[in-house]
RNA sequence: GCCGCGGUGGUGGAACUGGUAUACACGCAGCACUUAAAAUGCUGUCUCGAAUGAGAUGCGGGUUCGAUUCCCGCCCGCGGCACCA
């Protein structure tokens, strides 16, 4: 039985005492940056879907380093931000004491697992020696004109006491709390991430990156493009302008229906205002939740008194106020096309407008009985009768001089937070002068900590005297501190920069080694990243190169999501439901070589799996093979060289098979590989023959990416004084590979009726001679003629027959 | 509703570019070792059938000598978006 506790607890202490993973910017090796979404300081530890994506990079940073690449693999920890918080406010500590707890636990963790990083590069987004550079780069997106502050209606949760970004309104509850969020109009600092929209559409061609997570942030970036077409407002000078991407059915527009937030509202004169005002008034106060899901039949108010004139044929058309038009998208003002639009065409039934035909499908089918959306030839539309709808979107917008345009669903970044625990927005309020950012010099701007970090609406460094009075770097008047702190993405939107120099006190990043190592080639994470973490870090790695700081588009050039471990009970592993594995017990009982590549064996890495204990056996029971195996093989006359055919055979198939599956990160099948040659090594073994030096030696190598320890001891075994780490990844020999003889199918109209062995170059005569030979064919083919025969060289012979 | 991904033994899964479906592992059964158990090793394990065989990759069609793989139409599950004009 394989000693895992002892021989784990050598290796960990060689590795650190060597510092073997240390990663040098080497002049003559090609480099290779792998990177883990660095994990969330949390109270309750490492859970097992960390390793899994731990593992992934692991084993492919080691098979690199074999390779002769110089690998960056490092890791810190995300933790500022209300998770950490909230635990310390539950606590009654100091969220700094408990982040520094969980910490150090996740610490000890990983380590215990055998991962291969590079230990001097540890980041904690919480120290003032990181979040001085954070707010360095507020200041830069500052200057830039790319943060900014607003008044602007955002969503706050009641329960969190904080705004929260767009991307983290998840169907319209807070992520973290689950609890509905309301809007409020409030002035808060922004990131303008909208000025990239574009860019941070097209950059994705070019990503090696799941085509689901570009697929989400395409939709969730929301490109549309259209028109913008001026309604005048019959008897006054008042235009109103509303956003279309179907400029081509304009002529079958009923009403100009608006957002109740339109500001354009108040200058109307308006014969039902006490209506309308109450209407108003009615869906402020609900919240997006009730506008949405509750509330699926539409309601809206027809302002009397006012009509507005359709550009294209100059007919009066009715203007109504309803809440499905939103303020925050567009112009705030649609046309309403009810014979077109699925939504409009609900609103017009209800309010009994016309419905008016003026694109016909290609294909007739159903009529009336809803909207037909899609696009055709135009008809009722004047001298455009005929044309077909891209044609007529053109033809009509430059008819009635409308605008081209487009427009995006994504809104700016909203990044302040009313919280504690966070890094402090470095800008100072002056009367006199406005908003004046912190000097450089004075960075970092220290999280004060004589406050009560208890969530009140406001931020709780509103308290701090010491933090919240300075004098204005300018003017030097009396002046007030900006109280918020940063969303806990901010920081995260950048640490891949600072693991390259992490210990600079004086720049955020050393530009030669950036030029080293960036972007990062490979990065493995979960999806829950899709439009928060992994878009955020697109837009600050375009605004770095903008300013000049950076000299590439994009940080991540391959991507890879690991899927989520579930419970043994197929169920999401929660507190609550009871079925939480720890990965501690499992590394105290069968060793981390075991939860590694038990991980890696569940199935594809993408895959969402249930943990399964009683199988991590299976795994286990494979090392200890391989542990016997050695230690009957290693003694003092072992042959250097295989002769045994089959064994060289083999080792050369699992070299190939291996580090091919490494590279395609099938890990599942790289190990299945593994065992199928542990069995048959073993059988050689047992029939008395014996395992030479040289199929030991790139076994060993093979396995010492998925199980590291077990591997470095086996290496020792073998007499080598000097690790593992550094040898070379074993080469194969294609023709070694090669069967001496294949089996080959031979079918009868496409169904196996028996099979010959060959040679693997045999020609179609051969086979086909030996085949007809076969009794067992000849049972199938006498009396038959043989209209066609087909051959797949080494594989398969076919004969159709009548 | 729209978009994306998936459905293969009792279980996790494998299958190159359309070429012998079910590799590898778990579980289960039997045997060996043992006073016994655990551990370990060996053998078997898709279904029906005594058998030559027949049928199985969610369901129904199609293309093909041959389909888990390609095409059409459904059903189910998971994930994303959610009045975005």
């Amino acid at each position: 039985m394989y000693p895992h506790k002892k021989i784990e607890k050598k290796w960990q202490e060689y590795w650190a005492k060597n510092q073997t993973f240390r990663a040098s910017e080497s002049e003559n090796k090609e480099k290779c940056y792998i990177l883990d979404m660095f994990p969330y300081a949390s109270s309750d530890g490492l859970h097992v879907g960390h390793p899994r994506g731990y593992t992934a990079t692991d084993i492919y940073s080691r098979y690199l380093r074999m390779c002769g690449y110089d690998v960056l693999h490092p890791i810190g920890w995300d933790a500022f931000g209300l998770p950490a918080e909230n635990f310390a406010i539950k606590k009654g500590i100091h969220p700094h004491e408990t982040t520094q707890n969980s910490i150090a636990n996740f610490h000890k963790q990983i380590q215990s697992l055998g991962f291969s990083y590079d230990w001097d590069r540890e980041i904690d987004t919480s120290s003032p020696q990181y979040y001085k550079w954070t707010q360095w780069l507020f200041l830069q997106l500052y200057k830039k004109g790319l943060a900014y502050k607003a008044k602007a209606p955002v969503n706050w949760c009641e329960h969190c006491q904080t705004v929260l970004a767009n991307e983290q309104v998840v169907a319209n509850c807070c992520e973290r709390c689950k609890n509905p969020v309301i809007q409020k109009l409030l002035e808060q600092w922004f990131f303008k991430v909208t000025n990239y929209a574009d860019e941070l559409i097209t950059g994705l061609d070019d990503l090696d990156w799941p085509e689901s997570i570009k697929t989400i942030q395409r939709n969730w970036i929301g490109k549309s493009e259209g028109a913008i077409i001026t309604f005048p407002i019959k008897d006054t000078d008042i235009l109103i302008r509303a956003f279309t991407t179907r400029a081509d059915t304009l002529f079958g527009v009923s009403a100009l229906v608006i957002a109740p937030e339109h500001p354009l509202l108040s200058s109307l004169n308006i014969h039902n205002q006490e209506e309308l005002d109450d209407y108003i008034a009615k869906s402020k106060h609900k919240s997006d939740l009730q506008r949405t899901f509750l509330d699926k039949e539409k309601t809206g108010v027809r302002l009397d008194g006012v009509n507005a004139i359709n550009p294209a044929n100059n007919e009066e058309i009715p203007i109504f106020v309803a809440d499905y038009v939103l303020g925050s998208y567009g112009t705030g003002a649609i046309m309403s096309v009810p014979a077109h639009d699925a939504r409009d065409f609900e609103f017009a039934k209800k309010y009994d407008l016309p419905i008016k035909d003026v694109i016909m499908p290609s294909v007739v089918e159903d009529k009336i009985s809803e909207a037909y959306i899609g696009e055709g030839v135009l008809v009722n539309s004047g001298k455009f009768d005929g044309m077909i709808s891209q044609e007529a979107r053109v033809a009509i917008t430059k008819k009635i001089k409308g605008e081209t345009t487009t427009t995006y669903r994504m809104r700016d970044w909203l990044v302040s937070r009313q919280r504690y625990w966070g890094s402090p927005i470095p800008i100072i309020n002056c009367e006199k002068c406005g908003l004046v950012p912190v000097p450089e010099v004075d960075l970092p701007v220290l999280l004060p900590t004589d406050v009560d970090f208890r969530p009140t609406g406001e931020s709780p460094l509103v308290a701090s005297k010491t933090f919240h009075d300075v004098k204005c770097p300018t003017c030097n008047c009396p002046a007030r501190r900006e109280s918020d702190t940063m969303d806990t993405f901010v920081c995260s939107s950048w640490y891949y920069l600072r693991y390259i120099s992490p210990h600079e006190n004086d720049i955020p990043f050393d530009q030669s080694a950036i030029q080293h190592w960036m972007p990062v080639d490979l990065y493995i994470g979960g999806v829950e990243h899709a439009v928060l973490h992994l878009l955020y870090a697109r837009f600050i790695t375009k605004a770095l190169r903008d300013m000049k700081f950076l000299k590439f588009d994009e940080p991540f050039l391959k991507l890879r999501n690991q899927g989520m471990i579930l419970g043994e009970d197929g169920e999401k592993m929660s507190k609550s439901r009871g079925n939480v594995i720890n990965p501690d017990t499992i590394n105290e009982e069968y060793g981390a070589d075991s939860l590694r590549i038990y991980e890696m064996f569940l199935g594809p890495l993408n895959d969402v799996m249930p943990w399964n204990t009683r199988s991590i056996s299976g795994v286990r029971r494979f090392l200890d093979k391989i542990w016997t195996m050695y230690h009957t093989a290693i003694h003092a006359d072992l042959p250097e060289k295989q002769t045994d055919p089959t064994l060289i055979k083999i080792i050369n198939k699992t070299i190939k098979k291996v580090s091919s599956d490494i590279e395609s990160m099938s890990f599942n099948t790289a190990i299945s590989t593994m065992m199928i040659c542990v069995n048959a090594m073993h059988k050689v073994q047992t029939t008395g023959h014996t395992i030479a030096r040289d199929t030991l030696e790139s076994f060993a190598v093979l396995l010492s990416p998925f199980a590291p320890h077990m591997a470095e001891e086996l290496w020792e075994l073998l007499g080598h004084a000097d690790g593992i780490t550094y040898t070379t990844w074993p080469v194969y020999d294609e023709a070694l590979t090669k069967d001496i003889t294949v089996t080959v199918a031979v079918q009868i109209n496409g169904k196996s009726r028996g099979q010959i062995c060959t040679p693997p170059d045999a020609t179609q005569d051969e086979v086909q001679t030996l085949a007809l030979a076969d009794e067992a064919i000849k049972k199938w083919t006498n009396g038959k003629e043989i209209k066609k025969v087909i051959f797949v060289p080494g594989r398969l012979i076919n004969f159709v027959i009548i």
